[in-house]
DNA sequence: CATGGCCCTG
DNA sequence: CAGGGCCATG
């Protein structure tokens, strides 16, 4: 027995026990904690403006203006201020397109807010921040404007109120205490970080305490006063109740793209449920490491046990500095036969192919949404169905694709487009200004796609075209182009069972009897091949479902070889008809036809 | 005959 | 990794 083999009591189990000795190695998160979720102003506004005084005002007209206000604070706050002089100069790449965007934009109908924040999400928030506030703020000089005449049809008694235009200038505890809404304000607290429904519920509070005042002001009034002064305040509640809700859709909304931007890095939208798809407590087992506490990069493509988060890299890229927020670790393996992995991945892959896979096709999806043109096929079917709408118009598809294929393979020794934030902007940018002159997408399979199937080599060693053909949703397969890419996996395999071999053999001559004792661990020799081999630049995750393939794999190696059969011309079948029946299932954010671009950076 | 896998070679 | 030959399947 060699003690210095580690021992694998079931093979056939939890693929995350593997790796566990080597799960320390203190990566820690905080480089892509500054750059990642941290800058979303947006998410502070709810707190801020409830801490806001403003929002106990009793004067119902008041609360909603104070609503409005601080929402307008809010998205003075937003993403990209336009407040001048600290104009985020990455952002902007030119500033008179911006403003003629705007523009434009304000000539549009203000619908397209709750028309799904798509994909012209981003440029649609960055217009429509402003766009937004300057209704507002005519809204607000409505406002004002109505309640001076309300304030002054109604009787001196009003000045009091001094609610010309100072928002905050009343006491605000007096009439929190007035209306007893003391632990009121707390639920609206809480409600409003609810979400949008807690928003709206809102609204309607106001609506009903709107009521409630009424009836007891107006009996001061004149009659003909009162009667005006209701009609005032009813239209005046009721268009800012409007501006409200549209705003807050509009605020409730672009952040959601935001969000999806930096989908993963972004915690919140993880949805905590996530931790609980590991493994029967056996797999994230001795891994009550927080989800919070990992590189959160990692978690959002984790569908599975993020047992060995860390394990990861033992062997540190030797060429090229990675900074650590470089290092995605896009996938965590989900075991083949891990349940409760899928509907992760599902979750994923929406998240994803919506930003990034899909993003340029989605791109032209909203604009065949936007334009109705009645030959193309049915809206639905093509927002409903990203693949297909990939298949349908491959054209576009590659002509949009190119340019930033192009770049991305010209780049491919460069750092690469960091995450999906660049590439709207940037990328998209160049997308849409390159000609689509040089681009012949078509049948050939670029470095990218080469790089994708190794990776998808952690998880199948004997893909079927059909698989194939569903993971490279960018390639337009033909006879050649199948062949040669089950020839890329046959050379794989060659490798891989090169590797074994080779591995099973040294560890007979090291005197190792017990074939259970073979482990591929990731500090292993053997590992470090394969891995310098499917996955140069280590910026993949290799999942633990694959140490324990290639550890069985090895095993077997080490069994034939040391019963004699090697003499066997064909010794090696068994073995393949074995290993091929162990092939696990591909992640869906394999099916992003852009994924392998995150990991282009090496 | 077509497809796909293995093997060997360059 | 690509090519080409060989072989097993269907």
């Amino acid at each position: 027995m060699n003690p210095n083999f580690s021992l694998l009591s079931q093979p056939s189990q939890a693929c995350s026990y593997l790796a566990e000795p080597c799960t320390k190695d203190g990566r820690s998160p905080s480089p892509r904690e500054q750059g990642g979720d941290s800058p979303f102003p947006w998410s502070q506004v709810p707190s801020s403006s409830l801490s806001d005084p403003d929002w106990f005002w009793d004067e119902h007209i008041q609360a909603k203006r104070a609503r409005v206000e601080t929402i307008v604070r809010g998205m003075c706050l937003s993403p990209n201020p336009p407040v001048p002089g600290n104009a985020p100069a990455r952002d902007s790449p030119c500033c008179p397109e911006k403003a003629r965007e705007r523009k434009r934009k304000q000539n549009l109908p203000v619908q397209q807010g709750p028309l799904k924040p798509g994909p012209a999400g981003d440029r649609g928030s960055r217009k429509g921040g402003p766009r937004v506030r300057e209704q507002l703020h005519l809204l607000k000089q409505q406002l004002k404007h109505l309640q001076e005449h309300i304030l002054q049809a109604a009787e001196p008694k009003a000045l009091t109120q001094g609610p010309g235009g100072s928002e905050t200038g009343k006491d605000p505890l007096s009439v929190k205490q007035r209306d007893g809404s003391g632990s009121r304000s707390w639920a609206v607290h809480s409600d409003h970080r609810q979400g949008s429904s807690g928003d709206l519920s809102r609204v309607e509070k106001h609506r009903v305490s709107e009521v409630k005042h009424q009836s007891e002001e107006p009996r001061l009034l004149p009659s003909g006063a009162r009667a005006l002064l209701e009609i005032l305040k009813k239209e005046l509640t009721g268009a800012i109740s409007q501006a409200v809700d549209s705003v807050l859709q509009k605020v409730l909304l672009d952040p959601s793209g935001h969000l999806t931007h930096l989908g993963r890095s972004f915690p919140g939208l993880v949805p905590d449920g996530r931790s609980e798809p590991s493994p029967p407590e056996g797999g994230a087992c001795k891994d009550p490491l927080p989800l919070a506490a990992l590189p959160r990069r990692a978690q959002p493509q984790t569908g599975a046990p993020l047992g060995n988060l860390s394990l990861a890299k033992p062997l540190d890229s030797p060429r090229y500095p990675v900074s650590p927020r470089m290092i995605p670790k896009p996938y965590q393996g989900p075991p083949a036969n891990c349940p409760l992995t899928v509907p992760a991945h599902i979750q994923e892959d929406q998240i994803l192919s919506q930003l990034l896979g899909h993003r340029p096709s989605g791109h032209w999806r909203g604009n065949l949404l936007q334009d109705p043109s009645p030959q193309s096929h049915p809206s639905s079917e093509v927002a409903l169905r990203p693949w297909r709408a990939a298949k349908l118009r491959p054209l576009a598809l590659s002509q949009q694709r190119c340019p930033w294929l192009f770049k991305s393979t010209c780049l491919e020794r460069l750092p690469l487009v960091p995450s999906v934030k660049m590439e709207q902007g940037g990328l998209q940018a160049v997308r849409d200004t390159l000609p689509f002159s040089s681009t012949q997408i078509q049948e050939g399979l670029n470095p990218g796609h080469l790089k994708k199937a190794k990776l998808m080599f952690f998880f199948t060693r004997y893909p079927s075209s059909n698989l194939l053909k569903a993971y490279f949703p960018d390639v337009q397969f033909n006879r050649c182009i199948t062949s040669q890419m089950i020839k890329w996996f046959s050379n794989f395999r060659e490798f891989y069972y090169i590797q074994m071999e080779k591995s099973a053999r040294q560890a007979i001559s090291d005197g190792v009897t017990n074939p259970k004792m073979l482990v591929v661990l990731r500090n292993s020799d053997l590992f470090r091949a394969l891995n310098m081999h499917y996955n140069k630049g280590n910026d993949f995750e290799v999942p633990d479902c694959f140490l324990e393939i290639a550890s069985l794999t090895l095993q077997e190696f080490f069994r034939a070889v040391s019963a004699g059969k090697d003499s066997d011309p064909s010794w090696k079948k068994p073995i393949y008809k074995i290993i091929s029946k162990l092939d696990s299932d591909i992640p869906e954010i394999f099916k992003s036809s852009s994924y392998p671009q995150e990991l282009f950076r090496n």
